[in-house]
DNA sequence: TTGTATGCGTTATCAA
DNA sequence: TTGATAACGCATACAA
């Protein structure tokens, strides 16, 4: 089934079909549902490889397809939703692996020699993030998800959650449940997304006259998350917000009033309230950021969606 | 970067460098290094739209990324793991969205007429599965992820793990921990995998010459999992084996003897014994069986792994 | 062992 | 408004 074939079907040149496919607005009307016609007739689909061949573009997204550490990651609901998003913009997802920058940055060289994705969508951003420089450099169209830490400002468009927005609304919600001493355990200093949803937790505390002192650092296990809530427990707090619910997991097993971070399926299952991402529709931002870029429309700089406090228990 | 700058730079022509790639064996030595110097040199890689033109070969492997419905699923390892096979294998894992077996068959229609991929990874196999009779019918490469449930004979590859085998080890292992009664919480009735799960427990008590009679059907969810466990252990179970660690987890609340399936991360949140699948292994197999066949080598018909017992308390 | 000619399916350019 | 032609980069048949 090649676009000649249509052309013959519907008594016009290639040409013709290619614009009534690419540019319908030139071709007459009538010209135009014959082809269209033809087209539906013969189950017609543009060869994506041809296409590619003369335009350059592929109208493939590329991205990392995450190795899930403890499991607890997020990774696979965020890539559904970009692969749905993908799909209604017309593109498709192509996956490859990495297991740190320097790999990733050699697969992206690799790809862009051979199947010439259109973009790329990072995620797991980091400080000192070798990825974006390098494809900045280049001026290759990509869009984060999670902001540039530690840059200050960003020079590609990027999409994040706002971690200090979900721990503010945990440690108000542990406040509203009557609690004074609340605790934060975190990452370790220097985690962009650790020190932000630590900045939440003691803004509001702040806010409220009371102690920012209950903090601590984990590596983010349940071992560490119980050792360090151990810890707080004992320096008087009575409620804790936690990074991740990895760490919320063993904090568990010192008090019940946890609040934890990602609304993983192991927050489901064991009742823990949790902050829940947007990843649904933050997938659905970055496929427009880059979508919007890649067709040359003028292109938001980034967007920061808002947690939802997912209560799963009395405070 | 193409093809003719590398054979201007070695000092060849176009056809002598495309040998080089593609059938180095007929191209002498000498020429052989100096045309691989200026490849690595000019940092040539083929393109692989043009490659696909002219070849009719995408070097594309398409996949559904499945809707995490409870989170608890087992899937995105199993990508993680075909994504780095295929890419052993000079593979690209290209993914796409359906809801049922119609829409994915969509899928399939749209993706050949497109993209083109060279063979499709399926998962979740069922009862009927259109998805498998429509490929076969096309005579279109494919390997199941599943086994073909309620078909004699298998028309295509596939790669399974055996779950009769793991629900027999964790009913062994319940039994040397001295267990005597010993319930099943399962699936409805009909659903392969899960008869399969329940074969292994049924036919390990029976060869111990001891009673099948404590086996419930449930929906898969915790509730019914935990009602389940409730009315078994109420008919004298001590110890219950589950189809799924969503299962389990409910029935934890009942008995804490109890042995879960896939070892997903909530298992290891909660330390509870399950049964892992070898995801990793099983990608590659799928991999390895789709490439075999795509390159015309024999294909060994089918692949069954077993899966392994993961202790984490005393049974 | 190497070189030449050709076509894969599409779209951009340009002419009719 | 439509049609002819060329070109994208590669790999094959065939000739040298």
């Amino acid at each position: 089934m090649t676009i000649a074939d249509v052309a013959r079907h519907a008594n016009v040149s290639r040409q013709t079909v290619s614009n009534v496919l690419n540019s319908p607005e030139v071709v007459k009307e009538e010209t135009r549902q014959r082809v269209l016609a033809a087209v539906e007739a013969l189950g017609y689909r543009v060869s994506a490889a041809a296409r590619q061949m003369r335009t350059g573009r592929s109208r493939l997204l590329a991205t990392r397809i995450e190795t899930t550490q403890d499991g607890m990651n997020v990774f696979d609901r965020f890539l559904h939703g970009l692969t749905e998003s993908a799909a209604g913009s017309g593109y498709r997802v192509l996956l490859y692996t990495a297991t740190d920058d320097q790999s990733e940055i050699a697969a992206f060289d690799q790809l862009l020699g051979e199947f010439e994705p259109d973009g790329f969508v990072l995620t797991s951003t980091h400080h000192g993030d070798a990825r974006t420089s390098w494809l900045a450099e280049r001026d290759l169209p990509f869009v984060t998800f999670g902001r540039p830490w530690g840059t200050s400002e960003a020079g590609h468009p990027w999409v994040d959650v706002d971690g200090a927005a979900g721990t503010e609304a945990a440690t108000r919600h542990l406040l509203d449940g009557g609690h004074r001493r609340i605790g934060f355990l975190g990452w370790e200093t220097g985690s962009g997304v650790g020190d932000d949803r630590k900045s939440g937790w003691s803004r509001t505390l702040a806010a409220g006259g009371l102690d920012t002192d209950l903090a601590m650092e984990t590596d983010g296990t349940p071992a560490q998350g119980q050792a360090g809530a151990r810890e707080l427990v004992e320096r008087g707090a009575t409620a804790l917000v936690c990074v991740s619910d990895s760490v919320a997991l063993g904090a568990l097993q010192v008090t019940p009033s946890v609040v934890g971070f990602d609304d993983t399926p192991v927050a489901a299952a064991i009742g823990l309230t949790t902050l829940g991402q947007p990843l649904a529709e933050a997938a659905a931002r970055c496929v427009e950021l880059l979508t919007d870029r890649l067709s040359g429309r003028p292109t938001a700089p980034h967007v920061l969606l808002t947690p939802t406090l997912v209560i799963r228990k009395d405070p």
